[in-house]
DNA sequence: CATCGTCTATCTACTAGTAGATAGTTTCAC
DNA sequence: GTGAAACTATCTACTAGTAGATAGACGATG
């Protein structure tokens, strides 16, 4: 069975707007891509500003199901931190960076309802690290800093961060680990 | 005397660039803002991406000047960490990120000439940090790390993705050293 | 008078969004 | 079951507005 045409639609969005900004795409842009007119586009989703909000609600869903599978599935509390930086990685490959730092890039033009799904998707994020930072503090895995939820903060900056100094070298995610990685172990070593 | 017109639709431009990014603002915003015709901003800058070329060279300039007040005036290493880190910061209070962050955001749409200058910009500012890193590792005042060229990349990272974890927060720039404040702390003591 | 900077007026291409029609399916009353 | 009504998903054709860009006129300055 194929993809219904509306996920077909937050598909393409997704990347277009993980790769290019939300101003620099256009329901021109996705009619072309999978070979339907604009005015379909606009039956599913009346106006651009409704179709990036369900896009972030659909990516913070689907971001948050990675986390739960990399809490539910792997043992170690490095691994599991090794697996949340490789989510940022691996979009770096089609030259895309997270959809939310694509938006907060972009927060100056967003309306306010995909602004506070943004924020909420940061949030929610921060909790899920802060959370994993904790547990590998209490299992004595890394060192038990101040507060979580500010570490937790600081690897998400260097993760969104790492992203975009990626972008535009040749092997992108390469150069995303050469900056991430000594960070990680320098960082949460056990010493 | 007044600035010259060219001046005053780069510093508009540049405003604009780092609050709404390259596709979000236009011809017309700068006209509006500056009080003169669009057909004027053409006799200056025939086109929108020669605006923006030249808006990197002179975005460069400006801070490779600040980064040599950094080395002259002040004493500490530490001290001219935490001014470089503060380069960062002081934007956001009118919305404000690094130009070049904003423009790997938005990369993929940018003609060639004007990647290659915001590479160059990285490099540059990479190379400064990393001079910065070594002579502080020299004088004892923090640890030397492996490499002074990963890890000056690894704290640029940092800053920029901070750059945009404090962007929609109401108090930007507390947010901002509330994340880079304890790193630098920790990660650049002199245990 | 010639250059500089600005203007008005215009252009083409594109933007998001709408109107109205249509083909195919589903629902439901009889 | 049949037929009417409603619904889904698409289309063509259009709107009003904006994008970057250009041509040519105008006034000032030196």
């Amino acid at each position: 069975m194929e993809k219904s045409t509306s996920q077909q639609i937050l598909d393409v969005a997704q990347d277009m707007v993980r790769s290019r900004g939300y101003s620099a795409f256009s329901y021109a842009d996705i009619s072309e891509r999978i070979g339907i007119r604009k005015a379909s586009i606009h039956y599913h989703f009346p106006s651009k500003d409704e179709l990036v909000l369900k896009l972030v609600q659909y990516y913070r869903e689907a971001f948050s199901r990675s986390c739960d599978r990399i809490v539910q599935s792997v043992a170690s509390p490095q691994q599991q931190l090794m697996q949340f930086a490789n989510l940022y990685r691996d979009g770096l490959r089609q030259g895309q960076i997270c959809l939310c730092a694509m938006l907060t890039a972009d927060f100056a033009v967003l309306p306010q309802a995909v602004q506070d799904e943004v924020q909420a998707f940061f949030q929610q994020t921060e909790a899920w690290l802060a959370a994993l930072l904790q547990r590998g503090c209490e299992a004595k895995v890394w060192p038990c800093y101040p507060s979580p939820e500010v570490e937790a903060k600081g690897l998400i900056a260097l993760l969104q961060g790492a992203q975009l100094l990626a972008r535009g070298v040749e092997d992108s995610p390469a150069a995303f680990e050469q900056i991430v990685y000594p960070f990680l172990a320098s960082r949460l070593s056990k010493a």
